[in-house]
DNA sequence: TCCTATCCTGACTCGTCAGTCAATTCTAAC
DNA sequence: GTTAGAATTGACTGACGAGTCAGGATAGGA
């Protein structure tokens, strides 16, 4: 029997590439060359991993997906008290260092392509979903614990998410009026206003 | 001197098909062709009046966001209540008709394509300062009358603008936990938690 | 009526790139 | 050392689409 199978880490560093390039240059300027350069690799080769482009794509976005998940789970234990864990879960979407910048680029144009593509929906579906119940359960273990205000922790959870991607979206624009400071800002007084300041 | 000039129309005959076949099929799949198929007129009359592919973009872009802003003016100057005002400027953002989700997704494609596009970029920096400002303005206008709570009405304005955007996406995404009832009930949330609630 | 500038057309060119494939290299087992 | 199957390569093909262009149509003015 001939060799051991590499299939699970070159599929990684293919994976690993493609999102670094869609985060560089964007999904539509994005060739099978440029994933297979920065993969250290040929196009044969990303070919024989992946049947077609779109396939390669929708195995990053899901990449990208199951890493960040990854990085924020130690974030979830390491908080007991409900205020800080959510300070620290929401602290850790802002989009300051390489990572999460990257992260956040992928998931702009994972919108954006899955406007026309029921596939990708299903994925934003599924990521959305894990991050709203994520956070709507420590809003309701600080309920629980009597820290937060009382009311619908869903609502609270979708509106702050939603506030969440729209102000790091302009913060990737670059724009001059939304700095990751005035984003901090932005978050805090949300959570002032819903009753979910953290402890000082 | 021969033929008065049609180019004004022309131009905004071929933005108007350009922002329904963006909206229709997104931007990277997008084909001069099909720009020209809907203008009813041919390639090589888009090509007449715009030197490339991405002058007609840019300039769709620009379309878009120019109607936007004409439908609000009416809403504007409706309501001499600042808590209706307010009110209402959010409800015409909610994605129900068709006109308002066409905006939406043209929208949000100029955000992905402007993440790799300075021009673009600065488009958005303009567009959404007169968002921002607007929103803001109609804060500032509820605090002196006494009806909203205070705060800085330009962070608030930021909060909401970014919560609507964040909103609007999982709307357009066809997210079953997202629907624009749903949508409604989060902006209402957020309002009553700023003091911004409108008289009922 | 002719003239002229504007407007329009669609066939064509030419570069680009996803996906193919035949040839080759590598590794482990025997 | 031989073999077999896995892995890799990059030249090639075929499709596709932006942008060009030469040839016309059209509308007003002289």
């Amino acid at each position: 029997m001939p060799r051991v199978s590499v299939e699970a880490q070159r599929r990684e560093q293919i994976l690993s590439a493609a999102c670094e390039v869609i985060s560089e240059i964007g999904f539509k300027s994005l060739r099978i060359a440029d994933v297979a350069k920065r993969a250290g690799t040929s196009t044969g080769t990303v070919h024989y991993y992946f049947t077609t482009k779109r396939d390669v794509m929708h195995a990053a976005f899901e990449h990208n997906f199951a890493h960040s998940l990854d990085r924020r789970k130690p974030i979830l234990d390491e908080y007991p008290d409900p205020r800080e864990r959510l300070r620290a879960f929401i602290a850790s979407y802002l989009p300051e260092d390489q990572v999460t910048l990257r992260a956040w680029h992928v998931w702009a144009e994972l919108w954006v392509e899955a406007l026309h593509d029921s596939d990708l929906q299903e994925l934003n579906e599924r990521v959305y979903g894990e991050w709203r119940r994520t956070v709507a359960a420590i809003i309701r273990d600080g309920q629980d614990a009597g820290y937060f205000a009382d009311g619908d922790p869903v609502i609270r959870a979708n509106a702050l998410i939603s506030m969440i991607d729209g102000l790091a979206l302009q913060v990737l624009l670059g724009s001059r009026n939304m700095t990751v400071e005035r984003m901090r800002t932005a978050c805090d007084e949300v959570l002032q206003a819903f009753g979910l300041a953290p402890a000082q």
